[in-house]
DNA sequence: AGCACA
């Protein structure tokens, strides 16, 4: 019973160590909260955090082995656990003497980040999804994106280490919203380091990169046609049900489509229960509800890759949809449930921030199950240096509304600073107010129609 | 909730 000298080492006959190994810690665990821990103690000398693959985990050196001593006998009899932020931290002696610091290029600040994202369908987030997922923080210059062994990632350049460093403390580890990707589309979360290169080079702006500093830079060929598996959900990509619901994503949507453009569009086919439009990955998507699958059958071939507007404007492009019943909550400009004829439903209500039929993008902070983290750099003005919000409530939910189509129209590219100015979807695309609005064009729908 | 290293 006394002697273990040869025996697996288990948790209670860990042999002392200065360094102490921690677990379970939440996910925003700071290297200062570490030293807090400790500090009542004996003197922090180092601290190593994010460790493990789900990066809860993290090692406290103390200078001196009785320090570590005291703070493991303190929580062996202590009626309150150890904790961070009111989690509770788990404590042991590591089995190692000290902690080693590898300061790697992906731990030095720099203004590029390298984003790994990951799931199963990290290939079909698109460049514009996560232009916008990082221009809640600041001015996105560049962004590149590559298949390596570890996956699908991501270059993404800021001006500068400081707002580059307020992004990777957001959203590293986080997933990306759901509202931003396709309903088919599994959970992407990301993964995100710095990157040594200080400043990326963009040939041309296509699927795979972009220079949002060089509004003249050159489109890829590959961008032009043919290469939009990204604005087309999951089109041929993926096996998709037939469904009395179609998904219809606009491309090139140089004029405004209207829920009554589509409803009469549409109704070429048959009766239209629901129509549900909302904006994703830069683009306007609708759901169409027809009351039979074969209807929808019928419109989905009919329709697929035609334009509502002459020129090669407003080029649809179908999917069948997982939905089979759409949750239609209000009747206005974006949604309509025309089964219903419910006269409180009839008149359209006040425009409700980020109303959103489907999915409510004023709660989308929600998807990051209640995490707090701090503010993009964009929000000062309007909150309070470490408001519970980040993006969820603020910046993000105004920005897919207001996002201009980046490759298929050829709008003057935003300014960096438009960016951080804009509030509630009210930035309209610039330079478009030559063009005639569809409440005065009369969309002519011809099936022939390329 | 169980030991780091791009």
């Amino acid at each position: 019973m006394a002697s273990v000298s040869s025996q697996p080492q288990f948790r209670y006959t860990q042999p002392p160590s200065k360094v102490l190994h921690l677990r379970n810690l939440p996910w925003e665990c700071t290297e200062e909260e570490l030293i807090e821990l400790g500090k009542p103690f004996g003197k922090v000398v180092n601290t190593k955090c994010n460790v493990g693959a789900n990066r809860n985990q993290a090692f406290i050196e103390f200078a001196d082995l009785n320090q570590a001593i005291a703070m493991i006998s303190y929580y062996a009899s202590s009626s309150e656990p150890a904790q961070v932020r009111g989690k509770t931290v788990y404590l042991q002696y590591s089995n190692r003497q000290e902690i080693v610091n590898n300061k790697t290029t992906a731990d030095i600040a720099g203004n590029v980040l390298l984003i790994t994202i990951e799931g199963q369908d990290a290939r079909l987030v698109s460049i514009d999804v996560l232009h916008l997922v990082f221009s809640a923080f600041g001015f996105v210059h560049k962004i590149t994106t590559f298949e390596k062994t570890a996956g699908f990632q991501a270059l993404v350049q800021f001006s500068d280490a400081e707002t580059a460093t307020s992004a990777k403390n957001a959203l590293d580890g986080r997933i990306i919203p759901r509202y931003l990707l396709s309903d088919s589309i599994a959970p992407c979360t990301l993964r995100i380091t710095y990157s040594a290169h200080t400043d990326l080079s963009v040939k041309f702006q296509s699927h795979r990169s972009r220079d949002y500093t060089n509004p003249y830079l050159p489109v890829a060929p590959s961008a032009i046609d043919g290469n939009c598996q990204f604005n087309l959900g999951l089109d041929g990509k993926k096996l998709e049900p037939e469904s009395n619901v179609l998904l219809a994503s606009i491309e090139n949507m140089q004029y405004a489509v209207t829920l009554d453009v589509l409803h009469m569009v549409f109704s070429a086919f048959g009766p239209i229960q629901k129509i549900a439009m909302f904006d994703k990955n830069g683009a306007l998507q609708a759901l169409i509800q027809y009351p039979d699958i074969q209807t929808a059958i019928v419109a989905k071939e009919a329709l697929e890759g035609h334009c509502i507007y002459d020129g090669g404007f407003c080029k649809l492009h179908l999917s069948y949809s997982r939905h089979t019943d759409l949750s239609i909550k209000l009747n206005n400009d974006r949604s309509r449930d025309y089964t219903v004829a419910n006269p409180a439903l009839v008149n359209p209500q006040p425009p409700v921030l980020g109303q959103q039929p489907i999915q409510t993008m004023g709660q989308a902070g929600h998807q990051y199950n209640g995490t707090q983290y701090p503010a993009p750099g964009m929000g000062q003005s309007m909150m309070p240096p470490q408001p519970s919000a980040g993006w969820g409530a603020s910046d993000v939910p105004a920005m897919p509304q207001s996002m201009p189509l980046q490759m298929t129209n050829h709008n003057p590219y935003a300014p960096p600073a438009s960016m951080s100015q804009m509030s509630h979807g009210m930035m309209q695309m610039p330079g478009q107010s030559g063009i005639p609005s569809p409440a005065s064009t009369m969309p002519h729908f011809r099936p022939n129609h390329m």
